[in-house]
DNA sequence: TAAAAATACTCCATAGGTATTTTAT
DNA sequence: ATAAAATACCTATGGAGTATTTTTA
């Protein structure tokens, strides 16, 4: 079977769902009335039931027909979005993509996330700025950024996220430490010890994510030194100053190790996001993006296709 | 203008791109070469941009190219989803959905996410069970719940999840406190009042976050009292053991009353969650709905066009 | 010279138009 | 009597076919 329904059907959906009359949709479609009629006709017959019910006080939607009218709403809306960035695209009229980053994300996940961007938008640049958490977001609400990624929980409204890494948090300790002889530590043998945090005002909500998790589990967190950044954190850790919980992936410098935690599986979860009015071009078509690779699984490319890059100079020329 | 794209044109596109050689691409298609060139050729002059570089050796994206071929991959796949799931709820066979939810999730949040469903899938039914976070993740997991209102975070790979509702967390006291007297409270007022929490077993990694929250602002509960439902902490508060932490929009008993912190914005976050390989045909369509909708904003229904409900059995009649 | 895309043309399926009838208020 | 959708029928655009040429590896 070929295609089911054109965009031309979607279109036309859309304007008899919203105008209730045929009458006044076709007007709306510069077109006669028998030949909207006839292509909805056409269109409910090739789906096998019917979309509105055309009743003498008007016309209805059908409770399938509701579906098809939602879906042909948001369709028409991608298409325009999907040609509008390509276009920018060709005509190298995206700008660039100002990216704020907490230093709590992983090198390789921002990486990654680099690479999807670049992958989407060929030769298209990307400026990045580092920041804590509240800063970040702060930068995102003035429109000094146009997207960032950010440790969750992302709180307020007014944003657009998708999570697009989730890894375990494991205690980091030094290799000498005699824990590191244990393949898993058990919770009772982190109180006293689990001392260094990251400075609770650098992300007040994951460091209250990560104080209730620990008390869940009858762990006291004896907290004494706090870090802005995961080196500094390390750095803590080498000098002896006590236990920490680090982001699994977290490159270790030489005579640090990490360890998980027996019986416990918390995370530290990362979203790319950007404000609701944000009006970067990319911003939607790059959401779409990461949402088809999943929630949390690490970035993954998926197999491509070949293809050429640094094209549009060369047709113009 | 019309519409720039028609399906037919994502189709060609998509037979193309994947075998990377025109003539492949019409066999498959059942097209004549030419015919197949000449719709692309068309497709591209309206575009204003050239999708494919026919090269020597053979057929390439442009980058502007990539960006449409990738629509296309999403744009034919959503249109499949959204016919089988429209034809299912014309014949009545959409399979009852089971629906979990924890008893931390707001009644009315949960209602409006009824209203939601009922809106999408008019006469369609809805199975709920209510238990505790990790109770309902076994369940999605072994296929006997097909999706589930839950507070974030939710942890691990293979989730889909969409959240739904972002909402404050306020101190919940008796009216007779002295601290009700105040607009706002005071996180040292806090220390050593703040004793009842929610059982950590009932959803280990909110627990977490709640008491890492508290200590970032320096406040030290002193956890004394444990509660299974929200239920059974107003009754704790009303019985004088301490105070709470409670979701704004709960509906308190009378003699309580709920109280903001002052320069704090910690929130309780609900998600709506299914598993990866669900197989629920409302699933997909669903979260694209609640999408739509907004990540965090209360579930508000957009002004819907008039409609009519339980038409199937007329027509078939 | 062989393989693939483009060109030139022909054809017919169907989107769209006009005139009219039906239906229900 | 009026307003709106359906029916009948016609027109013509453009999607698809065949035959052929162009291109380049």
């Amino acid at each position: 079977m070929s295609v089911l329904i054109e965009f031309r059907h979607l279109k036309y959906i859309l304007a008899v769902a919203e105008t209730g009359n045929f009458t006044r949709a076709a007007e709306r479609l510069f077109l006669a009335q028998p030949s909207l009629s006839a292509q909805i006709k056409d269109l409910e017959d090739t789906l096998g039931f019917p979309i509105f019910l055309r009743d003498r006080t008007g016309v209805y939607c059908t409770p399938a027909g509701e579906m098809i009218v939602s879906y042909a709403e948001s369709a028409l809306a991608e298409q325009t979005e999907t040609v509008k960035a390509a276009r920018a695209i060709y005509r190298g009229e995206i700008p660039i993509l100002r990216l704020g980053f907490s230093c709590f994300v992983q090198p390789e996940l921002l990486q990654s996330f680099r690479d999807a961007y670049a992958r989407l938008f060929p030769d298209c640049q990307m400026q990045l700025s580092s920041g804590n958490h509240s800063h970040i977001l702060h930068r995102l609400e003035e429109k000094s950024l146009d997207g960032a990624l950010l440790p969750m929980p992302i709180t307020g409204d007014d944003w657009v996220f998708e999570q697009i890494a989730c890894s375990p948090l494991v205690v980091c300790m030094r290799t000498d430490d005699p824990l590191a002889e244990e393949i898993e530590i058990q919770p009772a043998e982190l109180t006293e010890r689990l001392t260094i945090f990251r400075d609770p005002e650098m992300h007040p909500a994951a460091h209250a994510r990560l104080m209730n998790m620990l008390s869940e589990v009858k762990i006291l967190p004896k907290v004494s030194s706090l870090a802005a950044t995961p080196a500094d954190i390390q750095f803590m850790v080498q000098a002896g100053c006590g236990l920490a919980l680090m982001d699994q992936r977290t490159v270790l410098y030489p005579g640090l190790t990490g360890r998980p935690i027996a019986g416990i599986r918390w995370t530290v979860d990362t979203a790319f996001v950007h404000h609701n009015n944000a009006e970067h071009l990319a911003l939607p078509i790059l959401v779409r993006y990461l949402r088809k690779l999943g929630n949390g699984k690490p970035l993954k490319r998926p197999a491509r296709r070949k293809h050429v890059k640094g094209l549009q100079l060369e047709l113009l020329a």
